[in-house]
DNA sequence: CATTTCTTTCATTTTTTCTTGAAGCGACTG
DNA sequence: CAGTCGCTTCAAGAAAAAATGAAAGAAATG
C-alpha cells in the first residue's frame, strides 16, 4: 500500500534524474496521515541519516515538502506539499530551460565559426543549425505555458 | 565547432536518460556533411565497437539516424535524421506513457486496499489519491498532443 | 554557558550505470 | 566454400552516482 505509492514515486522522481531516496522519501511523506520527523523517514525507509537530510533538503528546495512545526517538538517535522507540479517545474526550471538557453548561445558560436567552411558544407551546415534552432525556440516557447497548464 | 555541438547533444540527451556515447554519436552525425560508417564514428570520438554498435542501435530505434547505403561498399552508413522530435517523442513513448499507466494501475489497488483503515485517515488518503489520479490523467492526456505539437 | 538534541556536511564506501574488447555470427567475395 | 569483413552481443572492468556515518555546526534547554 504505501510501499505500492513509496514504488511509483521513486519511479517517477528517477525519471527527472532523482536518485532513489528522494523518491523513497516523497512517497513516504505523501502516504503519510500526520507529518513525520526525520527520524521516523529514516527508520521507516532504512536510510541512512545523510541521506535523509539531504533528500529533505532537495524536496525543500523544490517546495515539495514543507517544514511544519509542532510544539513542544525541537525536532522539524515533514509534510509532503501535494502540489505534485513543482516536480516538474524544478525540471524544467532547473534542467530544460537552462540547457535551452545554453544550446541557443552555442548555435550562435557555431553559425559565427562557419564563416570559414567550405561554401558546400556550410550550405548543409546552415540548414541543420536553421532546424536546431527552430527546434530551441519552439522549445523555449512551449516551456513557460506547460509550466503554467500544470498548476492548473 | 563540431565538439560544441557534440556536447551539446550529450547535454540534451543525458537528460532524457541516455548514455554519453550515444549524445557523441549523434552530435558527430548531425554535424556530418556525409554519411559515417561505424568505424569512421568509433575512430573520430575515440570510443570503442561496442559503443557505437550499441549506441546506433538505439539511435536506429528511435529513428534518430538512418542507415544509408553506398555502392560498391559493404559498410552501414549513418546520417542523423534531422527529426529532433524523435527523441521527445521516444521518451515519452518509451518512459514517460508506460509509467503513467502504472500508476494509474497502483492507485486503483490502492483505492481498494484502503477499505480496511480507520476513517479518519482513509478521508485525507482518499483527497490525496484524487489529486494523484487527476494529475496523472492530465498528463495522460497532454503527452498525445505534446507529441503532435513536436512534429509541428 | 555547558550540555544535550537535532541537523548538515563531506570523505569514504557501495551500488549502479556505462564502456570496453574479445568471441561469435552471418553475409559477401573471389 | 574457405576466407574475410562488418556487425552484434555480453562478461568483465572503469567510471559515475548515490548512500553511509562520523565529525562538526546550530539551536534549544536547564
Amino acid at each position: 500500500m504505501e510501499v505500492e505509492a513509496i514504488e511509483m514515486f521513486i519511479n517517477f522522481l528517477r525519471l527527472i534524474g532523482l536518485p532513489k531516496s528522494v523518491g523513497e522519501i516523497y512517497g513516504l511523506l505523501f502516504m503519510a496521515p500526520r507529518p513525520m520527523a526525520m527520524d521516523e523517514i529514516m527508520e521507516r525507509l532504512e536510510i541512512s541519516l545523510g541521506a535523509a537530510s539531504q533528500g529533505l533538503k532537495l524536496l525543500r528546495s523544490f517546495g515539495a515538502v514543507r517544514v511544519v512545526y509542532e510544539r513542544g517538538n525541537r525536532r522539524d517535522h515533514y509534510v509532503a506539499d501535494l502540489e505534485l507540479s513543482k516536480f516538474a517545474t524544478a525540471f524544467i526550471k532547473d534542467e530544460l530551460q537552462p540547457r535551452t538557453q545554453m544550446a541557443l548561445e552555442r548555435v550562435k558560436r557555431m553559425e559565427e565559426a562557419m564563416a570559414d567552411l567550405p561554401e558546400k558544407e556550410r550550405r548543409v551546415l546552415r540548414e541543420r543549425l536553421e532546424r536546431l534552432k527552430h527546434w530551441l525556440d519552439k522549445g523555449q516557447k512551449i516551456l513557460p505555458w506547460l509550466v503554467r497548464f500544470m498548476r492548473l
